[in-house]
DNA sequence: GCCAACGTTGGC
DNA sequence: GCCAACGTTGGC
């Protein structure tokens, strides 16, 4: 696994929360709904599976990392986006022509405590973090093994 | 609830 | 191909 790459997907808890992953059976959802290119190629081109992912809430209280995952299937169609009753719907999408791409990722253990946004900021070691950055909107992000392994080290420290 | 940041769209 | 308008994200 010496080529592992680290994501951080970004969620509201509101739409879908790392407890609601838990609750998945095998722990496992497919990351639909992402529409925007350059997460669609991460997905497409980048993810593999056995990537670790850091589960980050948004726009809650408290904004944070606040569990891990990782990929189990590797960039495919993602079927929401041909399908009008979708919310995510996108009339450019089709199953011949499919645009959208997703990944699934499968839970592995929430966090001793969450791993807050302000504490990120906060942390030297962590303020090269995209989350970290303002205007930083992307919903999945790269991370780094060194941000990787910080984060873990103060969510189960 | 506000609004800055930023990606996308569409007129030209 | 430019860029103003618009919609969305997401922290504050």
């Amino acid at each position: 696994m010496a080529d592992r790459r680290y994501w951080l997907f970004k969620s509201e808890p509101t739409a879908y929360s790392f407890a609601d992953l838990l609750a998945e059976e095998n722990q496992t959802a497919e990351w639909d709904g992402v529409r925007n290119y350059q997460v669609r190629n991460y997905m497409r081109d980048d993810m593999r599976v056995g990537d670790g992912v850091l589960f980050y809430h948004s726009s809650a209280k408290p904004m944070a990392v606040i569990g891990l995952a990782h990929v189990v299937r590797e960039g495919y169609p993602d079927s929401t986006s041909w399908d009008p009753a979708e919310k995510h719907y996108d009339p450019k999408s089709s199953p011949d022509n499919p645009i959208w791409m997703m990944v699934d990722i499968q839970a592995d253990e929430q966090f001793a405590r969450p791993v807050t946004l302000q504490e990120i900021k906060e942390n030297p070691r962590l303020e090269s973090m995209l989350l970290a950055r303002r205007g930083m909107r992307l919903s999945v992000q790269p991370v780094t093994k060194e941000e990787w392994d910080e984060v873990i080290s103060l969510g189960n420290g």
